[in-house]
DNA sequence: ATTTGATAAGGACACCTGTCTGAGTCAAGC
DNA sequence: GCTTGACTCAGACAGGTGTCCTTATCAAAT
């Protein structure tokens, strides 16, 4: 190493300023900013000394080239924009998980920001500001909100992908199909001998709700059962605050019905495994007197006695999907808007069985 | 709105490509590139009717300035690097999200990477190129690892975080205090009259358990018990697959003890709601039975019945240290490295009684 | 018709990078 | 001592931005 440039003997008192340019790099390593250049690009006809000697030098410094600069000389940012609903939900931040995961290992890196009602056009600013090649969109937003962000991004051809909201027009969607998933619930639920039903929470004017109640109902015509006589719903009865005491109290309201139903649908495992606990504290057998499907196979499907049957959403899959029709956006720039479905699987467990 | 620009009256089959420059925006408006970047920064000394209709136009194309070269320009990039241990952990995904939260209401933008063993490097490396602000550590990491990326932020004097990890030298730290934790705990148990203490999942050689360990071991002393005496122990006994499982299988151990301890101190929610439920499955009354206390205060100690006693882990105030620490040494370069301790408060539920 | 004041246009520069080109250095081989 | 070959140096340019400066335009007022 070079002994007399300006940074070294001093002492560990004050460190450094850190190197912000090549050309400061190169005047501490005693070489010219291009030969500098030539080494960090791998470029021939450089003597062995002289590239050993810039690469201690990175290393001891830790100085690495500025992106931007980069950028501006035609360099592609390989970044994508993630909105997120929230970072609360445990399904929607597994997704982020693994999509940030599988991004990465396209070489590509994740802006990740929260989205709060009325905020998603700054957000999108902000990211297409920073040149982002892709803006995704995960989990469930104000629909006229998205759908002008998706109108935006189609007007500059921008590469967009929603991730499990549907019916938003014209944009790129990968989502589970959320009505078969209530109808594998409810066919699973049939051959069992179930006709009655509790719905635990399904109730709203959310495009995600719709669906889910227009596949329970699909179910129901296709085995001439009324619709009106085979479902159930307190939900109104109760505030959701915390889902576990939600489901807890809706399994107590049902059970003070004179024939309550014995299937029960849960919007989400919380709710399911609070209504499963609530039906045992009063002294209902499961699945013997009543059987109970959540939504989501989380984790916590593992924790009651009887493990909880539900509806896995396929993660693995919806991500993969998602990044094989991001990534064929950023290829083929004018590409017509795709819509994917995911199939969900039923994770049959002990929480449903025969009526006894 | 001009109507002769070059890309008016197109159908909308073929959407205009994005505009990246403001000399491409200052030709679709019809004015010079010096005039629009005047009306983009507020300039005086313009025509209300000008600064309009770059305003219209901005609105219609979505068109913004490229943040690169922005920054070549001087101004800084408001990016801090967060480097997370996995996003599968509630807890740490909250602090995530807090994070994330505080800091953008403070200017900055997030750049989250997963790290993996031995990427570290490479992660800070990008981070770096990206000239980022700040790098923040958030979880438990290979402490070598870690501490080696310290000290190359402390020599280019780059600020930086280290958040949960006690140990790490010259590194700023926020951490929870989970000796203080623990002891708390087993003050709270030994006011019940609880003598004897099973730990459930609490072993190991990490700092987080040693750090633990010490905590229930101080507790012991002062009340002037013996150690070895007092903490029993099977974990090496089960695998941890899966914590509700672990949970469960470590209470039938306990509970086939000829005098099985009546207090129980969990690694986690998971393995303290596991072991809960196992008790109760073997006809365990609790707390009248058996104790027992988890730790971090997830959600789902709003579950089981009785609810779980717990440890909080403060991540409001966690984030709000870190945020602070981490601002002042982008404020000032030169401050020496500090570690802040954050207080965990005991959550008194129905899982923890006195011994009858 | 001429002057004035208010704007807008257009050129130049710095910021940092990779690359190209022509000039400079230096040791080895004759 | 001179040529040759192997490197390195130094300068220039593009890319997008904000800012400064000079010049051009144009309508209103004189």
């Amino acid at each position: 190493m070079s002994s007399s440039h300006p940074f070294s003997g001093q002492s560990s008192k004050k460190p450094a300023p850190r190197i912000q340019s090549t050309a400061e790099f190169a005047k501490y390593v005693g070489l010219a900013r291009t030969t500098v250049s030539r080494v960090l690009n791998n470029q021939p006809g450089l003597k062995q000394a002289t590239v050993s000697k810039v690469r201690d030098a990175m290393e001891e410094t830790g100085f690495t080239p500025n992106a931007y600069a980069l950028h501006l000389k035609g360099k592609k940012t390989a970044t994508v924009g993630i909105c997120m609903e929230n970072l609360l939900t445990p399904p929607a931040v597994r997704k982020l998980a693994k999509l940030q995961q599988k991004l990465k290992e396209r070489g590509y890196s994740s802006l990740i920001e929260v989205l709060e009602p009325g905020n998603s056009k700054e957000v999108c600013r902000h990211f297409l500001s920073l040149r982002v090649e892709a803006v995704i969109f995960l989990g469930h937003f104000i629909e006229e909100e998205i759908a002008a962000r998706v109108n935006e991004f189609n007007a500059q051809s921008t590469p967009h992908l929603v991730i499990d909201q549907l019916g938003i027009e014209g944009a790129n969607t990968v989502a589970l199909d959320r009505a078969k998933g209530m109808k594998i619930v409810i066919k699973h639920l049939l051959s069992l001998g179930h006709t009655q039903f509790g719905l635990l929470g399904i109730s709203g004017n959310t495009r995600s709700i719709k669906d889910r109640i227009f596949g329970i109902e699909s179910a129901l015509e296709e085995a001439k059962l009324s619709k009106t006589e085979s479902i159930y719903s307190f939900d109104s009865k109760h505030t959701r605050i915390n889902d576990f005491e939600y489901g807890r109290s809706l399994a107590a309201t049902f059970s003070k019905l004179k024939n309550p139903p014995n299937a029960y649908v849960g919007l989400n495992d919380e709710i399911a495994i609070g209504a499963l606990h609530g039906f045992q504290d009063i002294g209902f057998k499961i699945p013997n007197d009543v059987s109970i499907v959540g939504f989501n196979n989380q984790d916590i499907c593992l924790m009651p006695r009887p493990l909880l049957t539900s509806i896995d959403q396929g993660i693995e899959s919806t991500v993969d999907t998602a990044v094989t029709l991001l990534l064929d956006q950023i290829d083929k720039p004018f590409i017509k808007p795709r819509i994917k479905m995911i199939e969900p699987v039923l994770i049959q467990r002990g929480s449903t069985g025969i009526k006894t």
